[in-house]
DNA sequence: ATGGCGGCTGAGAGCCGA
């Protein structure tokens, strides 16, 4: 089961890059955000693929996310869903094999700062709730929050940015721990202080890997102890976000 | 400390990102 998440930044923009990206890597359930257009006026053949279940949740100009599940995941065409605290079009969800898999796109908070913080506890509850009835979560997307220090180089750690905030990573620890989640990239990867997911596009930042991580594959304990790999690649794409993409042992074996 | 630029809309200059 390889589930892979990637902010676009534009999927029209980006449509090339995505079709490409999809065929060499072949993920089972692709999370996207940042697609900036409304659902009905996706490009095709993005917008229904032959062996992807499509979910489009966008809106004109700003913001929006996606979920593709790959067709022999679910005969059935999977339930499709927006949680109840969703704004500006920014988490899908859907349920397959047991599993429920989220995209999710919290506000930056450079616009509205209490709106991010209300959207991420708001996160946490829905976390929380899946975790009680005992639904195994992957919770994958651009979560804009560098969760610790060294998910931010050192020429750009600054106390005082947006997304370095202590109340922001406050909330990401309380997602994990009340979703019961473990942040799958750091765990497969516990060592490395250069795992950026995020580059400001002036100076090279991202040939120098001089970034911030911001995107993120959370998954339910149980699942997260089936991950083989988790990886990001930096040199994919033309958005300041790379995409990740975790790969996991089926649950049941 | 600051920084630059692409994507979007609407058909300009401005918002937004983090």
């Amino acid at each position: 089961m390889r589930i892979a998440t990637w902010n676009v930044n534009g999927i029209r923009a980006r449509q090339a890059q995505v079709e490409e990206w999809m065929a060499r890597e072949r993920p089972d359930v692709v999370c996207l955000q940042e697609i900036k257009v409304p659902s009905a006026q996706v490009p095709l053949p993005l917008g229904a693929m032959d062996d992807y279940w499509c979910y489009w949740h966008g809106e004109r100009a700003y913001s929006g996310v996606a979920l593709h599940v790959r067709k022999a995941l679910s005969l059935q065409r999977p339930v499709c869903s927006h949680p109840g605290f969703d704004h500006e079009n920014r988490i899908a969800a859907v349920e397959v094999g047991g599993v429920t898999v989220a995209s999710v796109y919290v506000p930056n908070g450079g616009k509205d700062f209490p709106a991010k913080l209300r959207f991420l506890e708001a996160m946490v509850d829905y976390a929380a709730g899946l975790h009680a009835a005992g639904t195994a979560l992957v919770m994958c997307g651009d979560l804009n929050v560098a969760r610790s220090e060294r998910d931010v180089h050192p020429r750009e750690r600054k106390p005082a940015a947006i997304g370095q905030l202590p109340e922001e990573r406050a909330l990401f620890e309380r997602l994990l721990a009340a979703g019961g989640l473990v942040d799958v990239g750091r765990a497969q990867d516990p060592a490395n202080d250069q795992l950026f997911t995020w580059w400001a596009p002036w100076r090279n930042m991202r040939q120098r890997n001089i970034g911030w991580r911001l995107d993120y594959v959370l998954a339910s304990e149980a699942l997260a102890a089936r991950a083989v790999s988790c990886t990001v690649s930096p040199e994919v794409g033309t958005s300041d976000h790379a995409p990740v993409l975790a790969e996991f042992q089926p649950l049941s074996s």
